[in-house]
Order: structure tokens, then sequence, then C-alpha cells
DNA sequence: AATAGGATTTCCT
DNA sequence: GGAAATCCTATTC
């Protein structure tokens, strides 16, 4: 029917990390019954990409990178945070898009609850706050957000008015693979 | 305002 | 043993 006719499917997932990354800014990512617009995210590679999980080769942490696209791909950060990606290119090639910051939506009462902060600004501009706030954990990887009736998924959102880039962050990298909404104030 | 340190998993040297 | 795709708190200017 026509009620997901704008699901992001594999598809769109199964293309170079850069594209992907760019083209999630403006969408809506839909988590039971939170939703946020896409505001900021970040590409990540394998083979030629230092910084990516995936560089050194399959662990039993970043196989789901190696795996099918438009899977979501939560890990432990600094033994503390979760952060959430989804996986990109194909089958074989590894490739990520964090997702860095979204402006909520719906559900923001349980984000305040779920974060312990009222201020709305705070709660879901940063890749681990994020995911605390719309209690995003381990059990959520390998979900594949291109199933209608998925746990997580994204909804298109329609063309931001603007892009801009920005190397990525905590991370020594040269390219330009972070990305960001420019007009917006949910960015971290 | 700026900086430093802590929490604590996973992986690499 | 040490660093990492982070964030919060305490301490000091």
């Amino acid at each position: 029917m026509s009620d997901n006719i704008d699901i992001r499917d594999r598809d769109f997932f199964s293309r170079d990390s850069e594209e992907v990354a760019q083209e999630l800014l403006g969408d809506i990512l839909v988590k039971d019954g939170f939703k946020g617009r896409i505001t900021e995210t970040e590409a990540y590679y394998g083979e030629n990409d230092s910084a990516s999980h995936a560089y050194n080769g399959k662990t039993e942490r970043n196989e789901i990178m190696f795996g099918v696209p438009g899977k979501v791909y939560v890990y432990l950060c600094y033994g503390v945070y979760y952060l959430l990606n989804i996986t990109t290119r194909s089958k074989g090639r590894p490739g990520a898009v964090l997702i860095r910051s979204i402006k909520p939506l719906e559900g923001v009462n349980e984000m305040k609850i779920n974060r312990g902060v009222e201020e709305v600004l705070e709660l879901t501009t940063g890749p681990g706050k994020l995911t605390k706030a719309l209690g995003v954990d381990k059990r959520y990887n390998g979900c594949d957000v291109t199933q209608k009736n998925s746990k997580m998924k994204v909804l298109e959102g329609g063309d931001p008015s603007g892009v801009s880039k920005g190397p990525r962050v905590g991370v020594d990298s040269e390219r330009k693979l972070r990305f960001f909404l420019s007009n917006s104030d949910y960015v971290s």
C-alpha cells in the first residue's frame, strides 16, 4: 500500500558510504515509538579507512559490517556508550554510516526519562546520547532496517535545504566524511 | 571558560 | 598494556 512507499530499501544502502551518509540527512529514524530527523552522519569504509572498525579485517564485533547492507551495527564505545550505525556498500565490502545526531520528533518525554535531562537540545545531539535517549543497545545489532515491520527503520524525509561537510570527529582523518544539516541546531 | 580524568569493552601490539 | 567512531563531572583559571 502507500504506507511504506517511503521506507529506505536495500538498494538505498547498497551504495558508497559517502552517498548514503549524505542522503540520510533529513530522513526519519523510527525506533519503536520514537521518531527523529537525522541531522548528522559520518561515512566509514573498510580496507582503505584506518579509522574504521573493519580496517583490520573481520572480528566478532564488526562482522555485521562485512554483511548485507541496511542492517544495524551497534557497538559499545569506550566501554560506556552504544553507537548506532547502518551498514552500506555490499556483502564482503565493509562499510557503515554512523548516526551522530537527530532532532527529536516523537517520544520526547520518554527520551527525557532515558537521559535524565530536560533540555531537548541535549537529548540526542551526539552518537552516545541518542542511543541512550532511544534505548538502543546491543540487542539491536543485526536488525534489518529495510523491513517494514522491523524494530528500527528509516523513512525518506525529503530534500534538506543545506548540507555541510567536515572531518570526522574523534578520529584521525583528512577526508571530509562527516555530513550535517547546515541550518540545524541539532548537531554535536 | 578551559582542561583533565573517569567509566570500562573490544581489539591490536 | 594501551588506545578507541564518547560524554559527564570536578577542578582550576
